[in-house]
DNA sequence: AGCACGCCGACT
DNA sequence: GTCGGCGTGCTC
């Protein structure tokens, strides 16, 4: 008899212990195990053959659902990296890590594909008979060169048109069996290679020089540059070795069109993880990846857990958007679990950006990570030119100054379309001085305050210090003192009054959310149906809009004076993105920043010079400051209805933590958005130089603050390297 | 996380 | 007299 820890799907950062009659199983194997009331399905983590529990009063472990590990070593000592660096339960980093078919017990073996195929009559039909069933006649066409996934099917000809075809008895289901031995290879053909400029050409050939061993790459190349063309020519080279890609992109990076065009240069099926797809068809693509029967892979976040049989190369895209760190559960940050991963595969792994974060560009620039520059633009790309509009004393309607109104018009009249912008990302608004600019700065600190309504007070969110919202201000004596940020809707309503004569469209999270809705708003917006866009992050990504000519921005003080560190940095990269995703070669658009600090540092730089200058100077601000990544930072938050609860929670949390070495405690302090849902929202930052300080000081006390009485009492949560600080 | 146990208000 | 509200506590 002996000892099996299994990891189960529970908040507790524990294994549980059962009894096995039988040979060891290798970690990585799911059991279904008796649990409480209930039956579980867990993963085996170690074998042992004693057990702090008294033996005999453990249980047996019910069923072994699989012969071999689903994980292979790399994924298991990755999920066990998670868990350790995170603070975090090894069940749920598991769960996780698994496909939701596998995690509810399903058998992981691999299943018979369902193909559609030509039916005897099909085979002979006339396709002339479907002249008006244009749909049925293309996809009956495609059939007679192959049979097809009943999957692929549906989505590239529709189900009516498929169901139609079954009726009409022209085709027929079949199942085949996948071979062990992966085709892909041999059908790979490349398509229509470009001409590598000198620059793209370093690129690949600095890549392709370290094909074989682990290696980071720091693609830094602006719009238009062509760092898709430099990932394509290095997988090429990994293809043709037989091995796999993986490619991760950001939520809203994951179209269609992007995964045509790995398609379409390879000939070969590119396994996408998607939001869209049901729980089968994930496992599917997670066992074509495991067993190599895919040559390319291409997810978001979470398909950085797609196992793969022959690793070749890691490509993380836009790797500074913010979609890669998970923002509940086990936060992790996708890129940096694709550093650990490339290493553990000994594969290189190159990071893509326009705007690199400031942590991956520190790491590029005291050599951790290699550092390959595209600087020149290809063809008919063009840059929005920058300026600062002064807001002071101007009189805003819905949040946009006259003279922007004004400009607006002229545009339009143009014929061209122009796009506003909310920023509210990192969103905490400070008290401005709408007469002079002037922001209240913390004595002790020099950073901005932070108005809290609701609470009736400024709140330092760098030293945890509070005042009395003031009445005039400290500089002119003025009363019109005013907080940044405007609605969505009041500007929407606004502007339609303004501008009846032209369609607004507003793109946001919420407006786009659903199948194809971005993808149709943005068809339309190209067809010139609608002049004006209002629009938040979304549109900053991806997307290229030939015929806005002027861009505006309504909000840059909100993340210029925010307390989050890093809206400065998200801004920059906004108008960087933007910048270079309006207008065209010949009309090149324009881009107005409205503020009420027209000469700010950051502001100047990053108009002057450009991201990278402005990145450079940035960093030089986060290391004086002594922000990240000079600093490294953990964030304990709590929330309940009493904010009492809540705060008591992180005060005991904070005592455990005061009197820590080269350990800095700031809090308990209201969190950004004080309150949402009801829930009064209390937050306490770790921050250390050493990030080994910091991982000390949380292990040694994690499980104690999990014991607290009041963490089972409230909703608590801690975020290692927070991104988002709302 | 679930799920049971447990101790107090409005119903056949 | 019960049904069920969700606070508390435990699961190898």
């Amino acid at each position: 008899m002996i000892i099996i820890r299994v990891a189960l799907p529970i908040p507790k950062r524990q294994l549980f212990d059962y009894q096995y009659e039988g040979k060891a199983l290798a970690a990585g194997i799911r059991v279904a195990v008796p649990f409480g009331p209930r039956e579980m399905v867990g993963v085996v983590w170690e074998t042992s053959d004693k057990s702090e529990w008294d033996i005999s009063k453990l249980k047996s472990i019910e069923k072994v659902l699989d012969d071999s590990p689903i994980f292979d070593p790399v994924l298991i000592k990755l999920c066990s990296w998670l868990a350790q660096y995170y603070k975090h339960s090894i069940g749920d980093v598991v769960q996780t890590a698994m496909p939701v078919a596998l995690r509810k017990g399903q058998s992981s073996q691999v299943k018979p594909l369902e193909y559609w195929t030509l039916s005897d009559e099909g085979k002979h039909t006339d396709l002339t008979g479907l002249a008006r069933a244009p749909k049925q006649r293309t996809a009956l066409e495609a059939l007679h060169k192959e049979d097809l996934l009943k999957s692929k099917a549906k989505s590239d000809f529709g189900p009516a048109a498929i169901k139609a075809l079954s009726e009409k008895a022209l085709i027929e289901a079949i199942e085949k069996t996948p071979s062990k031995t992966p085709t892909w290879q041999q059908n790979l053909v490349i398509q229509d290679k470009p001409f590598a400029n000198v620059e793209q050409a370093v690129a690949i050939s600095s890549i392709e020089a370290k094909l074989d061993q682990y290696g980071c790459f720091l693609l830094d190349g602006i719009t238009g540059s062509g760092k898709t063309e430099v990932y394509l020519q290095a997988i090429e080279q990994v293809l043709k070795q037989g091995k796999q890609v993986l490619i991760l992109v950001p939520e809203i990076g994951l179209t269609p069109q992007t995964v045509h065009r790995f398609k379409y240069r390879f000939g070969i099926d590119v396994g996408v993880l998607h939001s869209g797809l049901n729980n089968t068809e994930r496992l599917q693509v997670w066992q074509q990846s495991a067993n190599a029967q895919l040559g390319i892979i291409i997810g978001t976040r979470s398909a950085i857990f797609t196992p793969m049989l022959k690793p070749g190369l890691l490509i993380v895209d836009e790797e500074h958007d913010a979609s890669y760190k998970q923002q509940d559960g086990l936060r992790y940050h996708a890129r940096d679990l694709a550093v650990m991963r490339a290493r553990e595969e000994n594969i290189p792994l190159v990071l893509g950006s326009a705007t690199p974060a400031l942590e991956t560009l520190n790491n590029a620039l005291t050599g951790k990570y290699q550092h390959l520059k595209l600087a020149q633009r290809a063809g008919n790309a063009s840059l929005a030119t920058q300026h600062v509009f002064d807001i002071r004393q101007q009189p805003l309607k819905f949040g946009v100054a006259q003279g922007m109104l004004d400009r607006m018009n002229q545009h339009l009249q143009q014929g061209s379309q122009v796009m506003l912008f909310i920023n509210r990302r990192g969103y905490a608004p400070a008290l401005m001085c709408h007469q002079c600019g002037f922001v209240e700065h913390c004595k002790h600190c020099d950073k901005p305050f932070t108005l809290h309504k609701q609470l009736y007070k400024l709140q330092c969110h760098h030293c945890g210090s509070a005042k009395a919202i003031p009445k005039a201000c400290q500089q002119c004596h003025s009363n019109e003192l005013v907080s940044m940020g405007v609605g969505t809707e009041q500007l929407e309503q606004g502007l339609a009054n303004y501008f009846p004569q032209y369609s607004s469209i507003r793109i946001d999270s919420d407006s786009a959310r659903g199948k194809n809705k971005l993808d149709n708003m943005l068809t339309s917006i190209n067809n010139n149906e609608h002049q004006i866009l209002i629009g938040t992050q979304i549109l900053s990504k991806g997307h290229h809009f030939p015929n806005v000519t002027l861009v505006l921005i309504l909000d840059v003080d909100g993340a210029l004076f925010s307390a989050d560190y890093r809206a400065a940095e998200h801004l920059a990269q906004l108008i960087t993105q933007l910048a270079g995703r309006a207008g065209r070669a010949e009309k090149p658009g324009e881009m107005w920043l409205q503020t009420h600090d027209p000469g700010h540092p950051l502001l100047q730089d990053l108009i002057n010079n450009g991201y990278a200058h402005f990145a450079q100077y940035a960093l030089l601000e986060r290391q004086h400051a002594q922000l990240p990544p000079f600093t490294f930072q953990a964030l304990f938050k709590a929330q309940a209805i009493s904010a009492r609860d809540a705060f008591d929670f992180l005060q005991q949390v904070a005592q455990l933590f005061n009197g820590v070495d080269n350990l800095d405690c700031i809090g308990p302090i209201p969190a950004l958005m004080e309150k949402r849902q009801g829930q009064f929202r209390m937050q306490l930052l770790l921050q250390s130089a050493h990030r080994s300080t910091l991982q000390k000081a949380i292990g040694q006390h994690i499980r104690q603050i999990e014991g607290l009485n009041l963490a089972n009492k409230i909703r608590w949560s801690l975020d290692i390297d927070p991104q988002d600080f709302s």
